[in-house]
DNA sequence: ACCTGAACACCGTTCAAGT
DNA sequence: ACCTGAACACCGTTCAAGT
């Protein structure tokens, strides 16, 4: 049963201008950017933008589903170059990088690794869990990752360093070092 | 030269009033909690609240001021029930479950750790940091602290980890663990 | 079936007029 | 010196009217 009956002509085309014009927006003034705004700039009654994208959440999801895919490609990619433990903290830096300098893009990771009971699995929580589960596993077959911490807890961990070196420069500087006190502890080396 | 001249009778009694309903309004709402509603219930132009706190932040502050002197005191009453070590984690932790439960208390204390270069040195971020600087420099006296932190490193990270921790459940109920997790370390203990 | 845009209910902020 | 509140420029969201 083919649910998604094809688009009319004239609504796919705003439906694919509204999710264009929605990226550059929030990539210019953040998760908060004006939705009026965005419909306007895209020729579009504002209307339009709620038939096709009913909440802000669901618009900003849209806008960067090639993005948050590109990030767990990543994972699979340093998976194959570096040993397991290095691949999940390599990736977890370039992932805070990314939180921290594409603007509205950690607002939207916050959103997949909330408690969720009602929020429904979206597609961008789907990719983002699969791409962390792999590498929180393979690190802790290897031995160099704790086994009791759940994948989605690395997630949420990740949110706070990037939240925390945001509060440092406000550029992506201390997620590394942010990260290294994670991953080594705040207690003193032997 | 007593910069301070005293204020009116009718404007002190309109800032006092200002300040309690803040109070509870940003308890109630959250730091967005509305400006032109606080004025309202305080009985008062909007244009009085903005002459007493010229900036949402300003009146943030100004309405949580005892509340931050009241964790800055806690600070010292832990230091001298407990080992430094666990003084500050004791600490950090009610911080935590404060940052989680007290609404707008959150946004408040991460204004205070910003690079605020420019940001002058406000009320609430210095008597946050000589709090914690006092817990953080005992516990690297007594060894049970990495020596290369600096507090305001501290206080940015249990920032991360309330936003982790929040993410987590809403309530405070995974600050301990995570808390822990930073303490100890990503990596698997010996 | 889909789009438009006026209408509504909300914001924060300013400032002329009052006392 | 301080306060008031109308005025302004902005929001998000809905929905009757159009095609």
């Amino acid at each position: 049963m083919p649910q998604v009956r094809p688009m009319r002509a004239d609504a796919r085309r705003n439906y694919e201008r509204l999710l264009k014009v929605a990226a550059e927006a929030f990539a210019e003034h953040g998760e908060g950017a004006s939705l009026d705004d965005i419909a306007k700039r895209a020729g579009v009654g504002s209307g339009t933008l709620y038939r096709h994208f009913p909440t802000r959440q669901a618009l900003l999801e849209a806008a960067y589903v090639e993005r948050i895919e590109a990030i767990a490609a990543r994972a699979d990619e340093l998976a194959g170059h570096l040993p397991p433990g290095e691949a999940l903290v390599e990736w977890l830096n370039e992932l805070g990088v990314g939180m921290i300098q594409v603007r509205g893009l950690k607002a939207l990771l916050g959103s997949t690794v909330t408690d969720g009971s009602s929020a429904a699995a979206t597609l961008c929580a789907d990719t983002m869990r699969s791409a962390v589960t792999r590498l929180v596993e393979a690190a802790q077959r290897e031995g160099t990752l704790r086994p009791d911490v759940e994948p989605i807890e690395v997630l949420r961990l990740a949110h706070g360093v990037a939240t925390a070196s945001e509060l440092a420069d406000g550029e992506g500087k201390a997620i590394r070092r942010y990260l290294a006190l994670l991953t080594e502890g705040l207690r003193p080396g032997t």
